[in-house]
DNA sequence: GTGGTCTAGACCACG
DNA sequence: GTGGTCTAGACCACC
């Protein structure tokens, strides 16, 4: 799966990597059970520092992504993704609320607010139809 | 309008006062026009420094959400937000992109998902419905 | 002549003040021995403070465009404004230096720029061919 | 690039700063990808506080001059600046305004103004002609 | 090391 | 009284 950083965005780039980990299963590209590249590798490959990789390593495995094996190094959750609880939910509600009231101030419908979330749906699961894998 | 800020959250100080206030103006209980506290009450008032809450004003009139005025002070932006541009539509799609991608992993339906954005799009309008002006 | 204040400018307001009455002058609406309003009266019709009409005076006074008498009030010069002189030469250099260089930075042309200057330049000549005085 | 504060000026350090800035970027002292001093270090060599450096990289940034990226510092925005919009050039004609009406009144020329301001372009450009990298 | 955030306290310009 | 500027010094996030 190739992964982009961008150097200048505000985002850190540990993030951007948690988030294209992320939306590499939730496309599908990457499965459970399957390997991610070392850290010195990735760090490598995107030419950043290592310590910035293991901390989105370390994140992902938090939230339940990855395993970490001392060996086999870090792999896509076989037993796939813990389900949302509603710390999870909270979470979607808090950062989502300050965007929908930027929204309705800059008058933009909740209808089409809803439409680019669709769109984004859309995008992840027409992927997930018909994928090669890489 | 009452202004909580938590101390605790990883979003700085400024960035809270910048989303109150908008969400504040998104359910109408900030209305065109009205006068924001001067900085330094609003510091007292909360407990925080005086350039923090600056900070965050400036941040709001950049936005367009506010006038900084001589004396008088900060008022909300009188003449209505400026719509929506390419670029903040983009800003939405940047953030809510990954919520969608980890929701698609944790078994978070696209309605049910909607359904959260639907109800904070609900919360701000009931608001506005009926509010009291203060 | 009509004097218009923006409490929301950037510019001091004092400042407006003094602008608006070189250009009246620039512009032949203002002539020479020509009497202007009192300090009170402006600030009333403008809805301003006192002394922020003296403070305009005080300065136009200074650079040499009123006379101020106790009795008669603020007239404009009656003798004609003192020409130019170095300082002032430099003042307007020291003005415009930036705005050229961020002018060839943002691909605006030289003879873009000098258009520009001609256009004001244009302004206030047409004014002063066919006035009727206010 | 050499950058001088004059701490006496009514022009705010930031501005100054920003300014010269820019000006070397309009010769080409400064190009495109380069790296400015980090904060701290300018902060010192000016005998500066290093939020006054900041305020002003802050200002270039969002002028679209500068890139700050997260470890690397400020570097001179590598794709060249945006050009100029309608709400530049605007600028431009605000500020030219009051000091082409103040020349009308002194007596000069409109051929001796666009003189001092050719004479602006012609220094920029001579130096961007040949210019040795520092 | 970098910039980002926050605090604290000072002085000034403006009206 | 208002906000604007500047200083000083602290701690944190990032890499």
């Amino acid at each position: 799966m190739l992964i982009e950083i961008d150097l200048e965005s505000d985002l850190p780039i540990y993030s951007q990597l948690v988030n294209q980990i992320i939306e590499g299963i939730a496309t599908g590209h990457l499965k459970p059970g399957e390997g991610l590249p070392s850290v010195r590798t990735l760090a490598a490959d995107l030419g950043i520092n290592l310590h910035t990789v293991n901390k989105a390593y370390q994140i992902l495995k938090q939230k339940g992504f990855v395993l970490i094996h001392r060996q086999k190094g870090v792999v896509i959750q076989p037993q796939g993704i813990a389900k949302a609880d509603a710390y999870f939910i909270e979470g979607i509600k808090e950062t989502v609320k300050p965007l929908v009231a930027e929204s309705i101030c800059r008058d933009i419908s909740e209808e089409e607010f809803i439409t680019y979330c669709r769109e984004l749906f859309s995008y992840f699961h027409k992927q997930k139809g018909g994928f090669s894998n890489e």
